[in-house]
DNA sequence: TTGCTCCTCACGTCACGTGAGGTGGC
DNA sequence: TTGCTCCTCACGTCACGTGAGGTGGC
């Protein structure tokens, strides 16, 4: 109302929390000018300001360009305000959900990278397994042994149709174990993670090893596999996974990259 | 493995959706280099490096600097990596809450606006209202009618401090409709309509009314009030809110705001 | 040969941040 | 007078986008 109480642009910027070179910013190219301008070039804001500014950052924070703001007040109005902000508020919604995606995506990665940090390479061993969605793709069909790429090609395009997120780890799936060790460089689909995904890995009991080396290199983890199998007294009884849980990603050294294999099991 | 399928720079950004100048410029600065350099320099990129970019692009995305995400590549390690997702994580989950408290700050808005568009002016109407949360300030205290600014001040100081978020509109309480009449521009409290503070507007009967005009203006409306709550056999029992549901954000012109009071009515 | 793809500069852009060099206010 | 604040250029920066002008591949 009438006398303004004036700040000057230090006390904006520490009360609205705006650096003053950003007001200043805002000032030059008028989308937001000081209630006055003294004869030195002071600026000084009033009160009344704060809301306005206020309305300025969230819709930047919206990502709305600086311009549009600015086009947005001049020519406002409550309909046109509305109709904008409902606009905003969808895309808003769909920040939110990719955020949310990310943040379960990298509580994915932080997994399976402590898992990497932690194993035991060496070591087989029986654990139960709660089941985890994931995203299956189609029947793959391999033309060669040496021959991945067209297949995971098609994986990838089928999941890009699909809308499923291909930033979490991708990994093979084999009908059985008999399938994972005469063939293990050509799993019967690949699947991802995206925690999303309609299908899943079923809860159970599974025999799980590790080895170390490049993408496709198995070692001897499918005999070493089989004799634990024998010695746990237990009998494969389904599908077998394959999953890279540490990879260039993680780990600088393509042969320090970690495999990580899960085959489901029963009792004898 | 062996023989890399290799994709030119069109097909791997389709795959990837990332665009080819993107692309070059990663190259260009070091983050991110194709497989192979033809002697024409042609870039060409293998499926294997989809997961590398898929990084590249998710740490963009969390805000890590170009500069520092190489870095990461540079040194990392499955132990760093996992650290340093760690730090994110949490950055992350504070912009989580920042955006769904945008998203939340976006319906407040379009809730008042679309009040104001629909409104008839003239009316005073009886309404049930539900409990809606609100950050109540401290008492104020006016040393002279005009000057508003300094309680006005103290309240943001005040919220500042207990972290109230003052992007929500902010209003006026009085403890009793005599408190409003008697000084409607000098209210007890101020308060933000923050949904996650402390305080309450009491769910309860109110009488509401409507008038335009610039920051301070209540033209008759205490008036107009009292005498309908004659007409409809009520007594004002409680506080009245007093808010500007239209303002500078919404409506160009200063004497359009639109003042809302809220007062709280209990059967004669 | 034609059209498409790819290349490398070079420059633009968006929203500021960062001094340099100088004046103004208490 | 001293120190603090404020000012205006001017230039830098970050992560690209956008032509211009030219070559390469099927």
């Amino acid at each position: 109302m009438d006398q303004k109480s004036l700040m000057s642009i230090k006390e904006f910027s520490q009360l609205t929390g705006i650096s003053q070179s950003t007001l200043r910013y805002y000032d030059e190219i008028g989308l937001f000018h000081p209630s006055v301008r003294k004869p030195n070039g002071y600026r000084y804001y009033s009160v009344e300001q704060i809301t306005a500014v206020n309305f300025v950052q969230v819709m930047s924070f919206l990502g709305v360009p600086l311009k549009d703001i600015k086009g947005l007040a001049d020519e406002r109005g409550p309909r046109q305000l509305s109709s904008e902000l409902l606009g905003h508020s969808v895309h808003l919604s769909e920040e939110l959900r990719k955020i949310s995606e990310l943040y379960s995506l990298m509580g994915v990665y932080q997994q399976l990278i402590n898992e990497g940090i932690s194993v035991k390479e060496g070591e087989i061993s029986l654990r139960e397994l709660a089941a985890t969605p994931i995203a299956m793709g189609p029947p793959t069909t391999f033309t060669s042994d040496a021959d991945f790429h067209e297949p995971f090609m098609e994986f990838y395009e089928d999941a890009n149709a699909h809308k499923v997120n291909l930033a979490y780890p991708i990994g093979g799936y084999f009908k059985d174990m008999d399938s994972f060790s005469m063939a293990p460089g050509s799993p019967d689909r690949f699947f991802s993670l995206d925690p999303s995904g309609t299908d899943q890995i079923a809860a159970g009991t599974y025999l799980i090893g590790y080895t170390r080396g490049y993408y496709g290199v198995v070692n001897d983890l499918p005999q070493r596999l089989i004799s634990a199998a024998e010695k746990h007294q237990v009998r494969f009884s389904g599908p077998v996974y394959k999953l890279v849980i540490l990879d260039e990603v993680s780990e600088p050294d393509p042969k320090n990259y970690l495999l990580r294999v899960s085959a489901l099991v029963e009792p004898l």
